[in-house]
DNA sequence: TTGCTGGTTGACAGCGCTGTCATTACTGGA
DNA sequence: TCCAGTAATGACAGCGCTGTCAACCAGCAA
């Protein structure tokens, strides 16, 4: 049988209130008390029950990772880095997708949301993009209080959250490509709800420009971040009909460079040799396509992580508001100098 | 404020009792009396506080997914499918991640799962590989007693367990192969630790008995399920100096043979022309490599699903003791037929 | 000595729900 | 008409914990 409160204070020969102290890690207990009951409780194996602790102070030390996407490394390595916080803090992390894209009107997506945070009373929610912008949801946590940190927001709002500097990565990935002598670089765009979307955008553009060149209408295809879509940029941007073909394409994700790495392949055209191709999210997949890709790494476990803390973050620790976390560039063999 | 059962049942003029019995579908109630309490907790938007229904019940509506793979579109999956049977039931899933592989000894490891199971009271744990077989694991959820469902256990044991039938699955891919003509097929191997390994093999050795080919102990190699091991296989299998290339490979993983894909371009072999490629799982990699990989489709998503559903079966339905759910053959460009 | 302060401890109620068991309402047959 | 027998309902305790508040015990100044 699982001991409880009441078997560690009568062992203790204290009241339960004191061991309940102890356990807490609350003040006023005489040192030699604490000690006392902390090795009772270990030898009886003792940990409190959720359902009674939450019971009584109405907190579930649940805490939710919403999603809508259906990228699995994404969420995955997110879903990793908030456990590891959990785990420190004594919470438990539990999953729930939502599928609010095509789900209808606005009221109908506040209904499904609200379904599903009424039933499950968690202590705090980490929203993962495209969700972290997602006014339904918004509003719900709002009219719930209960409490949120967005990963990788469109705009600021007043929860923490946490993010990386998107449009810095993609400035510097295009500074790369333009040290290695291209200039005619296309750039594939994500898909639209995502707000790193039009950061990435902008820090190739930022760049393009302060080099003195000219983003031709026709180097920008849109995209959303699928294979297929990558697939289908890139046979545009490749086309025999086009009138000059890029010599790099900066696909912003690796799903969708990887599809360009394939179609350039199904066309015969050399990669990096002739064509140079960058992604951006170093999933694993960019280890594994061939030439490996020169992509930019994100920090994707530890924002997971920091998520998380903050959630669970004890009220006399300082709260973050918000947090950019470096990224990296990694090089890898899908770049090559133009000749 | 959220209502609570009190005020359902003062809104209603029945008593706490009634409105418990009518939300948990107990017999015993009029039929008038049960349709007017529906609606006025619907109209309050009542859901029952789980923490305090946990309490009353010593059940807690969680169940887990106890993981060490690091695949995570495989757990991504499963965890999808899980979710699904979870929210039919009014459950909800809290993913437990669990590094064992590396954790020392049988004792540690016994300590480690349940430090994890003794802090949450979870009512069934879903088990997946290598996780379905390991014998701490399996011990821990003994000895609390906690229900659990395997998915892809080496062998049956009492638990009920949901998996496929990766023998014929493997078998019938190999027979593939044979008609397209191949003969000198090799065989990468999967991690030792996973149920699947020794049954893929099994399936693929059959068929070549069956056609009356020798299996070559050139042509079996040994991997781990990552990339990497799939690389190294091929070089292996494709270098110069081995007297004679194999026509075909069959990786018994997707990764294994996107690896055997990215080695053949490298050394100049033209997938499918000069050599077949096979893999194993239909992991998005599968469509996303070039050429698409021709591959064996688990049902991941209904696995997940099927063994949730079995853990949050209401007492009076039928328990299923053991599932084997049917796979699928997806024939896609990566095999050609040997001229 | 008394009175006061502050650190330490315990008694008790109550969080929201369900299980048990008693009570009431209703049915059909004698 | 009355009485079982069953269906429907309710009163109440208690699940294991924590918050509140009162009680207690030094130690020290007056």
């Amino acid at each position: 049988m699982k001991a409880t409160i009441t078997d560690v204070a009568k062992r203790a020969g204290v009241s339960m209130k004191t061991v309940s102290r102890v356990l807490n890690n609350e003040p006023n207990v005489a040192e030699k008390t604490r000690a006392r009951v902390k090795a009772i409780a270990d030898e009886l194996r003792y940990s409190p029950n959720l359902a009674a602790r939450g019971l009584a102070t109405s907190k579930s030390y649940l805490i939710a990772l919403i999603y809508d996407n259906p990228s699995p490394n994404y969420i995955s390595h997110i879903q990793r880095g908030a456990i590891d916080a959990c785990r420190e803090a004594g919470y438990h992390l539990v999953v729930e997708p939502l599928s609010l894209a095509e789900s209808g009107t606005h009221d109908e997506k506040v209904g499904l949301v609200r379904t599903v945070l009424d039933r499950l009373p968690v202590d705090g929610v980490i929203l993962t993009p495209p969700l972290s912008d997602n006014e339904a949801v918004l509003e719900v946590l709002e009219e719930l209080s209960i409490k949120c940190v967005r990963i990788a927001p469109k705009n600021g709002g007043t929860q923490p959250f946490v993010g990386m500097d998107d449009e810095t990565a993609s400035y510097q990935m295009t500074q790369y490509l333009l040290k290695q002598g291209h200039e005619k670089i296309a750039f594939i765009r994500g898909h639209m709800d995502h707000a790193a979307t039009s950061l990435r955008h902008a820090g190739f553009v930022k760049a393009m420009q302060e080099a003195g060149l000219a983003v031709s209408e026709n180097f920008i295809v849109q995209g959303d971040f699928s294979f297929e879509s990558g697939a289908a940029a890139a046979r545009k941007l490749l086309a025999e009909s086009n009138p000059e073909r890029p010599t790099a394409i900066f696909a912003s994700n690796d799903d969708m460079a990887a599809a360009v790495i394939s179609v350039a392949g199904q066309m015969g055209l050399n990669v990096p040799d002739t064509l140079s191709v960058c992604g951006f999210d170093d999933t694993p997949l960019a280890r594994v396509v061939w030439p490996a890709l020169t992509t930019v790494r994100q920090p994707i476990f530890k924002m997971g992580h920091q998520a998380a803390k903050e959630l669970v973050r004890r009220s006399d620790e300082e709260a973050e508001k918000g947090q950019i976390l470096d990224f990296e560039i990694m090089l890898r063999d899908s770049v090559s100098e133009l000749k």
